[in-house]
DNA sequence: CGTGACGTTGACTATTCTCAACTTTCGTGG
DNA sequence: CCACGAAAGTTGAGAATAGTCAACGTCACG
């Protein structure tokens, strides 16, 4: 129970506003419920409410399951993020660690609720899931026009600075997923995205070390990669 | 300015609550501004704060113009829907009428600061994002992990269910958009777009008349080519 | 009734997927 | 600390899907 008042307290100081009383505070500590997950576990919030999780330590995945095998990675959750998760729908929606992860799960509603006089975590909600929309639609976006070269460049970049960072050194990138995980989110198969390292190894625009280990050597050439236009244009 | 008042008077009986009070409906009438575009006309909020849009009448397109030439059909928006449209940032939005078009245009701020006390229009703001997120999220796996046929398919379900419903018969659509704007919404070629309806009306799977109406023949085997699951299973 | 935009079709090309064999990584237990 | 084995990753060859280029047909508007 004192991983829980630990988590909550980090949720209060980093994401809560301020002001709060301790009124909605204590209303919301009542409500949320922290989960320790090892790598690989998950949780199907199987009721059709929609969720917040607040990520503290690790990575997650929120896969959508499709009728066949396939299944569509949706979004990856970084520590320090306020992630939305959709309720039991049309596709049932699973949140998966990648790692070891610690994660605070409030029920939306209740993160609604929870300002009676005071809007500050309306409000709060609302950002995060603009946020949320705004990367959705980049993905949509990476989905519907990228090539694979393209894709994995942004990829890496996204990934960069979302702070999946090594502490080796500034240029040095620790991916918490797998290959598969990688395309599933790009919407490519494992051996494209295999080739695709590859041949970015080969063009010098970036070293690997391991499974996990990316060390960008090409900033310019990687951004060419992902198809964002040359500066001087 | 009668239309704008015709306007928001539809937009305050169809959207917003019932129990608003009259400051807030003041407020809000005097920031949200009436547009009636024709087809092809655009609307570029250059600015960096987000907005929402009623549509009252027509329908429109949200649409990101990436470095190249290439544009991404992110969204579609039909009457009486309460669209998202992101401020300027990392790609440039514009929300293009596909026909002759009304809607309002509301500062998302404004929306969410019309509510003092009452927290119900932050509330459908939130509500709307959300769905606009769902929306999002069910586009990004169409584009994932659906083939050329599975998205066209699912393409006019979709439109059915949004109501571009054709008053012929029940099983009739009228497609505001062009095969130029449906294949850059599911990120594909003009040509396959085409060729995919044909080989739907060679399978009786629809019908078409012109250029934009499309009657479905055998809704059980569109279910199927859309990729989903056969009942039984 | 002509004209220009929109849509269809065909032949060919390119990219990605599939299937399969092979190699590397990394946690486990000796 | 090393060796083992399963899981993860890589590479290759051939197949499939969608893209490109180009010609032709059709719609809808003046």
């Amino acid at each position: 129970m004192n991983d829980f008042i630990d988590l909550f307290d980090e949720f209060d100081r980093r994401i809560l506003p301020h002001h709060l009383t301790d009124a909605d505070i204590l209303r919301l500590r009542h409500q949320a419920f922290a989960l320790h997950l090892r790598a690989q576990g998950h949780v199907d919030f199987g009721n059709p409410e929609d969720h917040f999780a607040y990520i503290a330590k690790g990575s997650v995945k929120l896969v959508a399951y499709l009728s066949s095998s396939r299944e569509q990675i949706v979004a990856f959750g970084f520590p320090g993020e306020l992630m939305h998760i959709p309720g039991a729908g049309r596709n049932g929606f699973s949140l998966i660690a990648l790692e070891a992860t610690e994660l605070l799960a409030i029920p939306a509603a209740s993160l609604l609720a929870a300002s009676g006089k005071d809007s500050t975590l309306l409000r709060l909600a609302i950002e995060q899931t603009i946020l949320a929309l705004g990367r959705s639609r980049a993905n949509s976006i990476m989905l519907g026009t990228h090539s694979a070269r393209e894709r994995l460049a942004g990829f890496l970049f996204a990934m960069f600075e979302r702070g999946a960072r090594h502490r080796a050194s500034p240029e040095t990138i620790r991916l918490p997923m797998s290959r598969a995980e990688i395309a599933d989110s790009l919407g490519l198969t494992i051996e494209t995205v295999s080739r695709q390292f590859s041949e970015m190894r080969n063009l010098g625009l970036i070293e690997t070390s391991g499974r996990s280990i990316v060390t960008i050597r090409d900033w310019e050439g990687l951004a060419l990669a992902a198809g964002q236009m040359p500066a001087a244009a």
